[in-house]
DNA sequence: CCATCATATTGATGGATGTCAATACATCGA
DNA sequence: TCGATGTATTGACATCCATCAATATGATGG
């Protein structure tokens, strides 16, 4: 996953496109289940689609859904094991948000 | 404004509430024109409401609702000077969000 | 007070998003 | 190859969101 965007904030103002590529990660992370599923395989250190829908009370289609976009935003690498499909969370990716934030 | 909601991402696994909150804030950045209003004002120190649908060609309205979601999420604050409103980044709330997710 | 200007609110509309049931796809063990 | 199981996709629907025109509210100076 290639870099994120853009000098912090307050450093220079945003370019359109900028503001889009931020944007976008940031309406990733923006939904309560998508933080409870980042902050899940944060602390397990990894985990599996298989668990979330139990963990999240949520469908395993919706689960499904939830896990692409936060793959899509680079703050999830995914791994697939077998069958199932198992997730870390990106820190490089959460840290360049930080860095551009703060 | 209070404290945002909680110990960062990988310390505990995020309660449904605290998930709503973060998630809240979250929602209120992730939207290129609210980042664009962020770091106009951020670079300038401050801004004026008066110059904002000219720098980002959105009517007066669009910006009023932009602007309100920010305040309301603690990343802006309002001043009224006279006619003018004048904002200024929150930064120890950005600061908060990057301490949650980092 | 009144007229004027800056900002907020209302109402309407098109578009994006979250959700699940049904179904398709992929992987494994037998 | 076949059945079983985990995951992804499709389709449908309800809800939320961004936007602007019109209007209301609020503040200032005369």
């Amino acid at each position: 996953m290639e870099r994120l965007c853009c000098p912090p904030l307050g450093a220079t103002t945003l370019t359109d496109t900028d503001a889009e590529t931020l944007a976008s990660v940031l309406k990733a992370l923006a939904h309560p289940v998508r933080l409870k599923l980042v902050s899940i395989i944060a602390n397990a250190g990894e985990g599996c689609a298989c668990d979330f829908p139990q963990l999240t009370d949520k469908s395993q289609p919706t689960i499904s859904h939830h896990l692409s976009q936060l793959v899509n935003a680079g703050i999830l690498d995914r791994e697939q094991r077998g069958k199932w499909a198992w997730f870390t969370v990106n820190k490089d990716r959460l840290e360049e948000v930080c860095a551009i934030l703060c």
